[in-house]
Parts: C-alpha cells; sequence; structure tokens
RNA sequence: GGUGGAGUGGCCGAGAGGCGAGGCAACGGCCUGCAAAGCCGUCUACACGGGUUCAAAUCCCGUCUCCACCUCCA
C-alpha cells in the first residue's frame, strides 16, 4: 500500500506520488516568530516531523523548508511595547522556537529562511504579478502594492469560498483596494515605523505584507512546483489562500497536496494570548518531561483538535511510560538490540493511511503486550525480535528512548555518566544488603531498604532477572 | 450571510454498514515474602428524533449543542 494523504484543497484523500521520484519537498510555514511558542504552535512541528520520518523510513529523501516570518505587524507592535527593536525582539524568538524544536525531539528542518533575507526574490514576484495584470500599485503615494483578487478567477479555490460571499472585513483599510479583499503583497513605509524595517524597492521603500515572502521561498527553494505545503489549520485562509494565488497568477504549479494539522484548544476553544501564556513550551516540559509531551502532540490524529487538559496529558504520559518500562526492561534482558530495518505491516498500513497514527499506536502497544509476555516467559529469541520491531516503530514516531536525543538523558556528558555509575554502585551496595536481609528472610529490614530508596527517588523492582532500580517520575508529575 | 470541523464508555481517543482499536483510571485474579512492574479478566459506548437495510456509531432526512475561518493567528 502506498502513502496515501489528504489535501484540504480537494478534500479527499488521494495516493501521494512524489513531483521527482525517490525525493519529497515540503515546505511548512513556521512562525511569525512574535513572541515564543506555545504547545499549539509546536503541536505543527511535531506532526511534519513524524511525517518526514515517515517518508525517510521509506527511502525518500526529504527536503523540508520551514520560514522563519521576521517582520510583520504584530512584531513591530509587540517589540515596541516591550522597548526593543524589531529585529532583536524576532531573533530572541526564533531562538525560543528553535530550542523548543530541539527539545522535542524534532529533526532541524533542511533550511530555515527568513523572510527579512528574501526581499529580492519578493521585488521579483511582484514585478512578475504587475507584468501579468494580477497586481498593482497603490495610486495614493503609500508605496502598497496589492494582488488584485478579481483578475485572478481560481481565488478562494483552497479554502472552497466565493470572493462575494465573503464578509467584507469589518475593520479593513480599504485604502487604495480596487475590491476589499485585495490584499497587499508589499506595504509601503509608514511614518513611526523603524526605518530599520523597510527595504527599497522598485515601489519604493517598504516592507513584505504577510503572503508574499512563502511564495518568494517556497518557489526558490523548493521549485516551481513541490509535494506538500503545510501548516496549521487557520492557515487555510487567508494566508495559504493568498499564497497559492499569487504564485499561480505568476506561472508557477507550487504545491500538489496542502496538509493542515488541527488546534490545541483549551476547554474546546482556541488557544489565544491570554489563555496560552500558561502553556509554553518552555513551562509546559517542567510539568512533564519532553518525551512525554511530544507523545501527547502525536497520539491523536493530526487533523484531530486536541483539548488540552492536565488530566489527558498525564494520562498519556503514563501511557508512553509504559512503552519506554516495556523498552527499558528488555534492552536491560537482550542488550544490543537495534531497530529493525522495516515497521510490522499494521504499523506501515496504519501510518501509509493519511498518517492515521492513533492507528499505529494500537499496533504498538499489542506489541508491547506480546513483548512483556515474553520478557515474563524468558524467551529470549522472541523477545529480541520484538523489541527490534517495537524500536523500529518507536523511531518513526520519534520516541524511541533508547534513542537520541531521549537516551541517557540522565547522565549527559561524561561528569554525568561518572555520577551515574556513582549512584548505580552506591545503591547496587545497598541492593545487595536487601538481597542478603531477603535471604535470611528478614524482610522487615529488606523493606526498609527499599522504602529508603524510594524516599530519595529510587523505584526498586523485583524481577524474573532479578532486581533493578531506576529513578522515579515525581519531578514533574502535577 | 458564506466556508469548514466536532459530539463515542469514568476519562482520553481511533474507526466509518456486520468480525467488539488502543491507552489512562477503577475493580477482580495470577505472579511476588510484601510491593512495584507485568500478565489474564471485568466495566460494551457512539448527541437526539425519524428513515433505508437481513444488519447502522458508520448511509439518508431532520433537530440540538459546540468550535474554527471569512485578510492578525500553528
Amino acid at each position: 500500500m502506498s502513502f496515501r494523504l489528504y489535501d484540504t484543497a480537494t478534500r479527499e484523500i488521494r495516493d501521494f506520488v512524489p513531483v521527482r521520484a525517490g525525493h519529497v519537498g515540503i515546505y511548512h510555514c513556521g512562525l511569525t516568530v512574535q513572541g515564543p511558542p506555545h504547545i499549539g504552535h509546536i503541536r505543527k512541528e511535531v506532526v511534519f516531523d513524524v511525517l518526514r520520518r515517515w517518508f525517510e523510513h521509506g527511502g525518500l529523501d526529504v527536503t523540508i523548508v520551514a520560514n522563519v516570518t521576521d517582520i510583520d505587524d504584530k512584531i513591530l507592535n509587540k517589540s515596541a511595547d516591550a522597548g526593543r527593536t524589531w529585529w532583536a525582539w524576532a531573533y530572541e524568538n526564533e531562538r525560543a522556537l528553535d530550542a523548543a524544536y530541539e527539545i522535542l525531539g524534532c529533526i532541524p528542518a533542511t533550511y530555515q529562511p527568513r523572510a527579512t533575507g528574501h526581499i529580492p526574490e519578493m521585488v521579483e514576484l511582484m514585478h512578475e504579478l504587475v507584468k501579468r495584470d494580477h497586481a498593482y500599485q497603490a495610486t495614493d503615494g503609500s508605496g502598497d502594492v496589492y494582488f488584485d483578487v478579481r483578475s485572478w478567477p481560481a481565488y478562494g479555490q483552497l479554502s472552497g469560498q466565493k470572493i462575494d460571499e465573503m464578509e467584507h472585513a469589518a475593520d479593513a483599510d480599504p485604502r487604495c483596494k480596487r475590491d476589499p479583499r485585495d490584499f497587499a503583497l508589499w506595504k509601503g513605509h509608514k511614518p513611526g515605523e523603524p526605518e530599520s524595517a523597510s527595504w527599497p524597492t522598485p515601489f519604493g521603500r517598504g516592507r513584505p505584507g504577510w503572503h508574499l515572502e512563502c511564495s518568494a521561498m517556497a518557489g526558490k527553494y523548493l521549485g516551481d512546483e513541490f509535494d506538500i505545503h503545510g501548516g496549521g489549520i487557520d492557515l487555510r485562509f487567508p494566508h495559504h489562500e493568498n499564497e497559492l494565488a499569487q504564485s499561480r497568477a505568476a506561472g508557477q504549479r507550487f504545491a500538489r497536496f496542502w496538509m493542515h494539522n488541527a488546534w490545541v484548544t483549551l476547554s474546546g476553544e482556541k488557544m489565544s494570548k491570554s489563555l496560552g501564556n500558561s502553556l509554553l513550551v518552555s513551562d509546559v516540559v517542567r510539568r512533564v518531561r519532553p518525551v512525554e509531551l511530544r507523545y501527547y502532540l502525536l497520539a491523536a490524529h493530526y487533523r484531530s483538535h486536541i483539548d488540552f487538559s492536565e488530566e489527558s496529558m498525564a494520562a498519556d504520559a503514563a501511557a508512553y511510560r509504559r512503552l519506554e518500562g516495556y523498552v527499558t526492561r528488555a534492552a536491560e534482558v537482550v542488550p544490543g538490540v537495534a531497530p529493525a530495518p522495516d515497521v510490522p505491516r499494521a504499523f506501515a498500513a496504519a501510518m501509509d493511511d493519511d498518517l492515521s497514527v492513533p492507528q499505529a499506536l494500537a499496533v504498538l502497544f499489542d506489541a508491547v503486550r506480546e513483548g512483556n509476555q515474553f520478557l515474563a516467559s524468558r524467551e529470549h529469541s522472541e523477545l529480541r525480535t520484538n523489541l527490534a520491531d517495537v524500536r523500529a516503530m518507536l523511531g518513526v514516531l520519534g520516541i524511541d528512548p533508547l534513542a537520541e536525543p531521549w537516551v541517557g538523558l540522565d547522565s549527559v556528558g561524561s561528569a554525568g555518566q561518572r555520577l551515574r555509575q556513582v549512584v548505580d554502585g552506591l545503591v547496587g551496595t545497598l541492593l545487595d544488603q536487601r538481597k542478603e536481609a531477603r535471604a535470611r528472610r528478614d524482610f522487615a529490614t529488606a523493606d526498609a531498604i527499599r522504602d529508603r530508596l524510594n524516599e530519595i527517588g529510587i523505584v526498586v523492582e523485583d524481577g524474573p532477572s532479578g532486581t533493578r532500580w531506576e529513578l522515579t517520575d515525581d519531578s514533574h508529575t502535577t
């Protein structure tokens, strides 16, 4: 079965056939770096990271371009409110975004271009659109350049809307637009705005409108036609609609598939500034481990919204610990088992079906139950095969506890490793004493040792292969 | 006004005409000196009202509730 993907533009699941055999070009809208990312922003990264891993697992060569929009109205306003320069503000938030990608185990994009670095490409695109009579310069001397939606009959094709049925924007300043729905390709420099936030062009000094940068950068790096264009569902209109219109109107074929992930909501409602601040990635990863947050964000289908709650996140964290517990214990019994080169057929079928991660997880959990049975019955040969399969599946989802970046997180660096060895020695000494106590059936002493270790954050388990210990998870439970 | 999405067991969350997803929690059992972990089992649900069908959570008609987008948004 080949990969099938839901296309927002056609509202159907279609067979995915790459433009160039063996290669996949993906563009997804990174972020307007107006503030630090919350878990809604980062869900998109996790979704596209899983998509990328699945393509790569299938042997495809993936190019991912994820832009950073580092100049826009909000950046200018927010930085001004904070008494900072817009560029320092944008860059600080860009680094916060990168930190969030990294902490959640997302493989970096192939390239992450900035809007401000692609002004000449945007000017070129504007020239093309003006030449083809799909864009015009404002006649009021403002320096604005608008896209003429009436000149493009297909306008509205992505979001399924007709121009005449759209509500007129209540706050839209018609300025010199021919139609109120015309959108700005370029915004002329206004008095009071920082001079540094404007660039010289044949149309006058100014800065990019919101949509132009993505068309310019997608075209530059992925070519005239590429495979998948993605982002959050809210971008469907106006951002992606406008991108599609301006790129096609300029003569490009543009994206074949449009892939949009659903929201993370809070009490059923979209996260807004007032609600979202408590859910910054940097805060949430103090309440659950980053890998658990990643699991929570990927466990639901990407087109279903996740209604955030501490309870559901804690439940998913517990589910992940079940997976992790099996892999950890199995790897202690049969060390050195690498992930299998292929995933079980049922898992692959689920992933191929529009990235049906929930169904893939069901396959994974079934395998883990089976693995636990092998562990109990000490069927080591079967256990090895099972562990290899489970690790392969976890790897596709980016949550294999034995793979980077999750492996050995509690003993990072040589000092950390040494410390781990020392602790292991100390705990081992106590466990030896406990073993002796148990041998002479002095359970009071044995239990006292176990209780003491528990108090300092170490859980002791007696299993068929002897006694093992690990750190408890209480540092982040709510 | 236009466009799109949702309502599933205590909770989360798949599925989309028949063969009971999965997870979390709870309860019972097994294992264990006791635990922990694990295994086995139990709890059998699809907003409401009609209809089609041998068979409907799934299809059709109607109703209710909720959410999102309509040029600021992942």
